[in-house]
Parts: structure tokens; sequence; C-alpha cells
RNA sequence: GCCAAAAUAGCUCAGGGGUAGAGCAACGCUCUCGUAAAGCGUAGGUCGUGGGUUCAAUUCCCACUUUUGGCUCCA
């Protein structure tokens, strides 16, 4: 049975894929020495990858753009043609990307070719629309240029690829670009500034964070927060340190399989120090400090640590991929039979703590072994099972990826969708059958013998950077009243009642809400439209009236007024709200 | 790391071979104001860094750094 929903997605799909090959049309009348490699259609568009002579410019896009436009208006039929590998060979004589798909194709496999006219034939296993009329001239934008290595492969060629979004009319077309232009205006590193949450410093170093006042409130409230819960969910804090000797990366294997990533070494007293890139072999430490016996066990152990990752150059990008981060990390060392309940509970704690965020949207990927693994098969299999039992004891929608998990353990993946329908990774539950190994770790089990703990690392938020992109991504920086740096701005009218106003941000504050009060020159217009850019959710307006009758005005940040509420009821109403974790 | 583009005042941006300009913000003064920007004035920049070409470079060229859009990567 083929749905509705899935129709109109195949028929837009093969709109999109026409339109690629409408633009590769066009791009081979700008420069005829193109080599085609691939067009296929993506989400809300498609793209094409040229090895071209020269590079592209913006004013190419636009005169690829008008060639586009032509070529719908020409009705240009799109004609399928079946071809044997030699005849396909000889077509593509000149396209070398062409003629290496073509070699791989099997020999049972049918080989097509789409011809568009006379004007561009491309290897091909279709479908297309029947010809160029059925595109819509207006529903499509060529939106950018970029790199991208043939195949995907860093080894080979590096291709020009032109990104397009296409729609099937222009309207639709319209709602994507908005839909863009709001995400523009929600990316964290835009609203980190005009909110002043954060910053980032060539000279101090790329992908190093700087949390400013406003940013730094939010970080305390989600770490106290995050350490109230985890004590209410039977964790202890540890803290460990930022370095270690080069010992506990030769032992934990760091230095072997991931020495790329980490920061360079730094030379002291004759040995080699090097800043963390994970907190495992700490929590480790402390393990191995004694001996344990199974009636100890499990520990639960959590760290908002701070790891550095020599992330490659071109990789970083705002909050959501640093070099510092601290990851709200925490392990979990267990004896085999209280495995299966540590992953549940760590599953029900994760998800209670997606959903205080304000994330409903949330599904999980279990990622099975890899080829290249190492721990027994039988652990695998029982820690594989335990995972899939847990997320299927929640009722979450999941998908396996099969082989995806890393060496030293299977995991788990939680993802959420923010309001703008975009998936952020956050929270992972991984086992490790590597680090036991590697550290002996040990514990007494009921008949005297020692044997081996199992080890789950876990990170619910993932880190306090990134989630904080997220979160303000999510937002747009109109956070919930108890994530807002300012709960509440108070507005005196005019000069005249600053100290009454002033009174009034007292009582706040006496109430466990931050407050601020605006006491410039400023008009009362301008206050608010200060408060209202600074998404502040409560504006207390004070002026004669207000100073009489002990009240307050005010404001939501939505422009929803309340006028003449007692003070004593607005500073109850702001706290329930941030209780509640409300928006305002 | 790779491909491409960019870097001018705190922010957003204009300009251009003869040592720079706007708006907002900041500061000062006047106004004391009722729900999204009062008025006037002042100050603020080695034009990312280092080389080169030139009588002269912020402008042209090269390298580097960082950022942006992608690709690859993310134990």
């Amino acid at each position: 049975m083929i749905s509705k929903e899935q129709k109109k997605q195949e028929k837009l799909n093969r709109m999109r894929h026409s339109m690629a090959h409408v633009m590769a049309g066009a791009v081979l009348k700008l420069m005829p020495e193109a080599k085609f490699a691939i067009g296929p259609a993506i989400e809300n568009g498609f793209y094409y990858d040229f090895d071209l002579p020269r590079k592209l410019t913006n004013e190419d896009l636009e005169t690829i753009e008008e060639g586009m436009k032509e070529i719908i208006k020409e009705n240009v039929p799109f004609e399928k043609e079946v071809l044997t590998r030699d005849q396909a060979l000889e077509m593509f004589k000149d396209q070398p990307y062409k003629v290496e798909l073509i070699k791989e194709l099997s020999e049972n496999e049918e080989i097509s070719i789409f011809k568009m006219g006379d004007l561009f034939v491309d290897l091909c296993r279709g479908p297309h629309v029947e010809d160029t009329s059925r595109l819509n001239a207006q529903g499509f934008k060529l939106l950018s240029i970029a790199g991208a290595y043939w195949r995907g492969d860093e080894k080979r060629p590096m291709l020009q690829r032109i990104y397009a979004t296409a729609f099937g009319d222009g309207k639709a077309l319209k709602a994507h670009l908005e839909h863009l232009e709001e995400m523009e205006k929600r990316d964290h590193r835009r609203v980190g500034k005009e909110l002043d949450l954060f910053s980032l410093h060539e000279e101090a170093g790329p992908g190093l964070v700087y949390w400013h006042p406003k940013g730094a409130r939010i970080r305390v409230t989600i770490e106290d927060f995050w350490r109230k819960q985890h004590y209410k969910n039977g964790y202890d804090m540890v803290f460990t340190p930022h370095v270690g000797k080069s010992w506990l990366w030769e032992t934990s294997g760091h230095l072997d399989f991931y020495k790329e990533g980490m920061y360079p070494n730094m030379v002291m007293d004759n040995a080699d120090y090097y800043t963390k890139p994970m907190n495992c072999p700490f929590h480790i430490m402390i393990y191995n400090n004694g001996k344990h016996s199974y009636r100890d066990l499990p520990f639960r152990w959590a760290e908002l640590g701070t790891v550095y990752r020599y992330e490659r150059s071109g990789t970083l990008h705002g909050l959501l991929r640093v070099r510092g981060f601290t990851q709200d990390d925490a392990h979990l060392i267990c004896t085999p039979d209280q495995m299966q309940d540590e992953i549940l509970e760590v599953l029900r704690f994760s998800l209670f703590m997606l959903r205080s965020f304000g994330f409903e949207n949330i599904s999980a990927y279990l990622s099975t072994m890899p080829e290249k693994s190492v721990g027994e098969k039988d652990r695998w299999d029982a820690a594989t099972e335990s995972l899939r039992k847990a997320i299927e004891a929640e009722g979450l929608e999941y998908k396996i990826d099969e082989g995806g998990g890393a060496f030293y353990g299977p995991k788990i993946d939680l993802k959420v969708k923010d309001t703008m329908g975009r998936e952020w990774q956050l929270s992972t539950v991984q086992f490790d059958f590597n680090l036991p190994d590697r550290f002996n770790m040990t514990f007494v089990d009921k008949d005297g013998v020692e044997k081996k703990p199992y080890v789950i690392h876990r990170a619910l938020l993932g880190s306090i950077e990134r989630f904080f992109g997220v979160l303000i991504e999510n937002y747009g920086g109109a956070f919930p009243v108890w994530l807002s740096p300012v709960q509440v701005k108070v507005i005196p009218v005019s000069n005249k009642f600053d100290e009454y106003a002033k009174e009034v941000e007292k009582s706040l504050r006496m109430a466990d809400i931050l407050v601020e009060g605006d006491y410039s020159d400023d008009r009362m217009n301008a206050k608010i439209r200060n408060a209202q850019n600074q998404k502040i959710p409560y504006m207390l307006v004070v002026g004669e009236k207000e100073m009489n009758e002990k009240a307050v005005s005010i404001r939501v940040r939505t422009g929803e007024q309340k006028n003449g509420v007692a003070l004593a009821d607005a500073v109850s109403m702001i706290q329930e709200k941030i209780e509640k974790k409300e928006m305002p």
C-alpha cells in the first residue's frame, strides 16, 4: 500500500531530480567542457556535482538559473533509452565520472540514460517528468556553491556542487525560503550575540567558549537542575583533574587510537601530560583505588567534566562543534545482574531530562557491533539486547544502526526534534568493553571470585555547550521563564519612580527571581522595546498609580497585559511559572 | 584537513591606489515621559596578521590566522 504522502513525496522527488538534469543542461551550455558527477534529489531540493574548468561565482549561479528557466519554457522532453555496456561507455567516453559509475554496474543491471532533448544526456535510472513543462520555473532557487568530494571520499577529487531548493509551486518555495530565514534568525551564534550570552575569540583559540554573565546564568540554572536530579536518581558527584600523565592515555588506548584528536603533550618533570579528551579513565582511577564487593555496586558517578579535543579546523561551528566542552558525563559500574535495570533507569532519566527542557519529540538509535571491535561476543549480545529492551519498555520509536556502534561497545543515542523540525542528537548511552579490560577493573562476586564489571558511559545533554546552542535555536532565545537569564525587567515610567521600582526589584530578588531594573534616561517606550528585544519574559511597569497602590503593571513578552496587579501576587505568579518550567 | 567566499568602529554594514563613512550602541547635556526607538552634541578605527608590488596600499598580489557555506571526520 502506498500512502498519499509517499505518492506526493515520490512526485516531488521526480520533479527535483528532473530539475537537477535541467541544471546540468544549463551548466553544460555555460561550460561545454564540464564533467558531470551525480545530481540527486534531496530533502527540500536537489544538487548536482560538477568538475569544471574554473571556479563558479555567484554571477554564474544567476546565469544558470536563467538558463534553467529557458529550458523549462521550451518544453523539452525527457526520454529514456536502454543501452548496452559498450554503447554506454562509448557515449560517455569523455565523462570519466560516468564511466566509473557504468563500470561499477553489475552485469544484470539495466543501463539506462535519459535524454533531455538534445541539451543534456545523463546516465540515470530515472524516473523523470515527461517534459520540462511539468516543472515550475517559479518553484526553484539556486542556493549555494559548495565543495564536495567525489563519492564522498576525501582522497578523491573535490568537485563543485550547486545546491538548490525546489517545490511544486511558488507558494511552497516561498514558505520554505521563509522557513530558512526564520532559522537564520534563531541561529544560536546570532542570538548569542544579540542577548550577550557567549563569545569565541580568534586570538585566544578557536573553538573555546567564553560564557558571558547572562549565558552563565542559564548554564548555572541548567547545572543546578542537573545536579539535583542526579542526586535524586542515586548518582554521586566526582571531580577529576583536567590533565593526566601519558600512562593514563597509554593504558586507556587513547594515545594509540585517538592521538590526532588530542591536544598535544606538555612536558613537565620528564613526563608527558595531556589534557583530557574524556573523563572515563579518571573515573576508573577512582574505582581502582580500592577493592569492591558486589555489595557496593552499582556505582553511578557523574561529573560535569570539561574535555578538550582537537577537532579539525573546518568542522568548528559556534557552540555546536567546539574544541573545549563540558560533558554531562557519568559512568555506571555494575554487575551483570544489575545491568538491565541500570539501562532502563538511565534511559528513563534521560527522557525525563530532555522533556524537562521542553523536548517532547524524542526518538532512539540503537547501534550494534561493528566489524572491528573488542570484548566477548556474548557480552555484546547481552548489552545490545538490554538496550533494545529498555527502548521498547519506554515505547520509543527507534532505528537500528547495524554495525554502527563504537569499537568498544553498543550504544543508544537519543535524538530530539526542535520547534523548527530539526533533529539533534543529545543523549548517548554506551557500553564499554575496552576500559574494564585495559584498566583491569574487578569486583569480588558472591562466590569470592574476582569478576569484570560492566561499564556504561552516558551523557544526557551531551555537552553543555552544544546543548546550550540547541536550546537557543529551539527557543530562538525566547526561553521559558526558568531558563531566562533575566526573568523580569522593572521599568519605571520615568525617573521619578525609580525608588519604587527599586523596591519592586528588591522584592523580586528576595523571592529568587532574576530581575533587573531599567533606570536609564530612556523613555518608557524605549525601555519596553529594549526589554522586548532581549526577550525578557516579564516587564513590570511602575508609575504613579502602581506606586500608590503597591502594585505593578505586567507586560508579558507575548504582548499580553495585566494592569494593577498587587506586587505580592505578581511575585507568586512568576514563581509559579519558574517552578512549572512554563513559558511566560 | 579539503573546496569556495569573507574579514572596515562594540554591533550591522557602505566605501575604495592619495592614511576612512552611516545607523545603532557608548558618553555628555536637555526633556520626566503610561506600553516596541525623544532631541542635540561628543568620542570611537595601524581597515584580521605578516610580507610583496608602488612615489604612495585599508584598496592590487602572496602567505598565514579566523569566520561563513559545504565535503570529510566526530574514538
